[in-house]
DNA sequence: GCAAATTAATGATTTATTCAAG
DNA sequence: CTTGAATAAATCATTAATTTGC
């Protein structure tokens, strides 16, 4: 783990908020969970014990509204938006699924990433994607899925690298 | 990654003293909570041009201005008012430290997760964080993480129990 | 009966693993 | 195979209970 704390300092309490406003997608799930209109089912909060006679103003939402009828974590990955508020035109690149960085974005990332900079908090990535969305479209979630990755995979280079010196003694020839 | 909960007029305003947090934070990536201004999120084709007429062909940004290390800025954490009690007492106060759910709010919880709830999205969120908000201070944040610490624990004690179990049969008979 | 110290519980962050698109 | 995206696991950090001493 890194972190750089908790190895010694019992006093290192700080902590750096790195994640924070990294926009996701709603993935819309098939079931419409209307907030319209929500049938009063639920009979009554059985509150612990309560003392008074407070009766506990239930909210009248129903929780299956809520409870999904399968927790399938592959919800359709459709690039519709069932709520269009503001349907920018697209750009020029149709099932856009996901983000594909552009030469110039990537090198300004590993610029940074080389840099020294491996968990944006919310400031930077606020920056980092006002200045890449430059070159291309980009989100905020983008810029931190990337550092993710990168310092992820970065290490598991290194690992398998450091592995690779060992036993690169005899085979490779 | 959320950001702020409600669904209305609710002044976003964090009372961070030294935190800097521009907005809320969120970390697991899956919610997506529309600001104010902000679209709720549109799944992919929510960029908005930003086109500044500013002409500032900025090189490459200050790297610097990203890379902050983290003896620059260390705001103490401060908000240790151990005896400072006099007022503020209600929970009302987001200058807080984290989420102390009530009872009402765990119980809602926990009747969503026993109904097969695991991982809601966005939506699902924002509504359970609207009806909880009934009942105390809440964050859309607060709900997906404590969906996600209660699915972890849960299986943490199902995998101990498991095992207890494992080790019984053998004995058993 | 209260307050400091300790423990237990759990909210919040970070990291590792996995999944899926290209 | 590469890599963005998502999830789960591990960890940290703080708060509430509980214990201990006066």
């Amino acid at each position: 783990m890194y972190m750089g704390s908790s190895s010694g300092s019992l006093s290192m309490k700080v902590h750096q908020f790195t994640r924070g406003f990294l926009e996701h997608e709603a993935a819309s799930p098939s079931l419409t969970l209307g907030c319209k209109r929500l049938r009063p089912l639920a009979p009554k909060l059985n509150t612990t014990n309560n003392d008074t006679t407070t009766t506990i103003v239930t909210p009248p939402f129903d929780l299956k509204s809520f409870i999904r009828p399968e927790s399938s974590n592959s919800p359709p990955k459709l690039a519709y938006n069932e709520d269009k508020k503001d349907s920018s035109q697209v750009e020029s690149h149709p099932g856009g699924t996901r983000w594909n960085p552009t030469q110039e974005q990537i090198g300004i990332l590993e610029m940074l990433y080389r840099g020294g900079m491996r968990t944006p908090n919310a400031q930077q990535i606020e920056q980092i994607t006002a200045q890449l969305g430059k070159y291309g479209k980009i989100e905020g979630k983008n810029v931190f899925y990337w550092f993710q990755n990168h310092k992820a995979r970065e290490r598991q280079k290194q690992k398998r690298n450091s592995l690779g010196l060992s036993q690169r003694r005899s085979s490779e020839g």
